[in-house]
DNA sequence: GCGACACTTCAATTGTTGTTGAAGTGTTGT
DNA sequence: ACAACACTTCAACAACAATTGAAGTGTCGC
């Protein structure tokens, strides 16, 4: 996908993905290091087919990818993620 | 406001109020300079009332402010929008 | 193979947000 | 004062997102 010719629709999209504790909380597990639906799981107190829920809308907004191993999905930040929402932040406004 | 005290919530909340087609462009128009609800009605093809309450979300948000001059209203970004998305951000993800 | 497990998907309900049309507030010009 | 104007607020509706409980998919150990 080509970053640049996101439009305001998909740049809102985005926003939206990001735009909710318990998603925020979960990009910041995330942001350091790779961690499994299990860990999510224990620190983040959400029914587990919601979190699988939010982990959806993240995975549509190309923020995380999940990738499985064995009984578990090991959920990780897209090489692009920081890109996307550089590009979907209002121009002139991102820090 | 404090803020580095802003929690999850607040933070999504302000990440909602931007998370919006004809809130980003506002903010865009905003951005470089102080504009008239007249100037943003004429640009952004919205019915008044739906705009005054893309506005109201915005102001809610402490992203913008209005003051009122004759029958206007001029527009324009806070002094702390900048950080208030910051702030808002995951963090370590920001641009 | 079978049952327990870890997660995902589905359908249905609830709760929020965006949109509309009508009424309200305050300003300008006559 | 009055009417036209620029915007805001209100109440009602439609569209969308979050949450729940039940069923589905695939994996591991016995």
């Amino acid at each position: 996908m080509i970053l640049e010719s996101m439009g305001l629709e998909r740049r809102a999209e985005v926003l939206k993905a990001i735009a909710d504790p318990s998603r925020l909380e979960i990009l910041e597990i995330l942001s350091p290091e790779i961690r499994c639906n299990c860990h999510l799981q224990e620190v983040l107190d959400l029914a587990p087919n919601l979190l699988s829920y939010h982990l959806k809308v993240l995975r549509e907004a190309g923020l995380i990818e999940g990738t499985k191993r064995g009984r578990w999905v090991d959920y990780a930040l897209t090489r692009d993620a920081h890109a996307r929402i550089a590009m979907a932040l209002p121009r002139d406004l991102a820090p």
